[in-house]
DNA sequence: GGGGAGAGATGCCGC
DNA sequence: GCGGCATTTCTCCCC
């Protein structure tokens, strides 16, 4: 493998990707610390200046440094050495490189952003336009409020005018739901004086340790999903290229 | 750019990690869905068939299919489309493939882990070994057990034969670990029959809102680090570092 | 497989 | 910067 240590310093100064595949041992030193033997990996250095190292299997990367990190590739003592910094947050990180499987640098141009549907927010949307799915007579006040209560997903009133506060969750409910959405009743009671406030988890799914909670705190469940505007995705494949 | 069909789903079928720079739009359908118009993306496959798209900045990648995926490339109405189905998740994407900037496959070898120090796990030790960084006369009787009562960090009785419960956190702790703790309080003294138990979180800081809350709650704060075994490596970078 | 909890969590938004 | 909270969280361990 031709491999120059000017040529990859260089493609560190450029606005550019940087893949290395390369047999390495590493150490990190930071919020905690880490080593790790010799072994192929990827590392992948993106234009913000982030690092990813990537074993061949698994979803995460092995060890990482965040954006801002400053690197030079430097030969010491014979070995091929990648030092890492990032003096801000003072993580640090040295690999030790014993064998050049592969090097490229890319160009990429991209400034799209990606569209997320069916995440808690788009939830607690679909409850405030239909807040029949809660009860008929509810009638909801805001949504994603950052107000002096708490983050409250949906806060309005029911059909009695007694408060209601619904916590969304896009998947199933687990008592630290019910936890999170009892600490809103009491702070709300305490900072509104009234104690006509009725508190709902609205989630696909509950379990068992959450349902026995919620009934103890005399709250309520709805079983309400996230929603999905494209299940035909799911049901026929085939359409995909309508997008 | 020389670039095969058969080549790429000949590697899919070896036990590589492919990577491949593309220009490319994805639409991913499972538990949530997105779309990401077109842009240069570096798509990786592993070999334990995890996928993995990372746009040119950014720590996380864009879009991910999980491990066991299954993969096909195919020429549909004359566009590229990489095709990944994940059926047991019910997750499915679609990367339409407008323009192939290079395309590698690797053989990688690495068996080793990862070796992390400074973790919850590491500072419920080194409480469990030096009882007096709690308190003089406090004897812990367990660490990071999985008992009828929960899952404890570290248990014991203090010099006047109260039980003790702490709750270690490695970073500041905040009102969350303060419920954990109260949680485990009342689970207990519930189970227990008793009431001298005391509850102490174990945190390099703590939150203003977490130390009312837990003041509140009659519970106590010790500042304590998780360990680091090689703050001399920190020293030492100074002179590396001056580069 | 579900439940519970940690993570070098990350990322977002608001103050 | 910190705080509070969601995440296609992921990962591990135990039942």
């Amino acid at each position: 493998m031709e491999f120059d240590i000017a040529n990859f310093n260089d493609a560190l100064g450029k606005n550019c990707v940087i893949i290395l595949a390369c047999k390495c041992s590493i150490h990190y030193s930071g919020r905690a610390e880490s080593f790790l033997s010799d072994g192929d990996r990827l590392i992948i250095i993106k234009s913000d200046k982030t690092l990813l190292v990537h074993q061949h299997v698994g979803s995460n990367p092995i060890n990482y440094m965040k954006e801002g990190t400053g690197f030079s590739l430097v030969l010491e003592d014979g070995r091929l050495v990648l030092h890492c910094r990032n003096i801000p947050v003072k993580e640090y990180m040295d690999i030790i490189i014993s064998k050049v499987h592969s090097f490229q640098q890319l160009q990429m141009e991209d400034s799209e952003k990606i569209r997320l549907v069916g995440s808690e927010r788009d939830m607690s949307d679909m409850i405030y336009r239909q807040p029949e799915l809660i009860e008929p007579g509810f009638r909801p006040l805001s949504r994603e409020e950052h107000t002096k209560y708490g983050f409250i997903d949906v806060f309005g009133y029911d059909k009695r005018n007694n408060l209601v506060i619904v916590e969304c969750k896009r998947y199933s409910a687990d008592f630290k739901a019910v936890e999170q959405l009892q600490r809103y009743m009491t702070k709300i009671k305490q900072l509104k004086g009234v104690d006509n406030v009725r508190g709902i988890v609205a989630a696909p799914e509950i379990s068992a340790n959450a349902l026995q909670m919620l009934k103890d705190f005399g709250l309520e469940y709805r079983s309400i999903s996230p929603p999905k505007f494209l299940e035909r995705f799911n049901r026929d494949q085939k359409k995909l290229g309508e997008y």
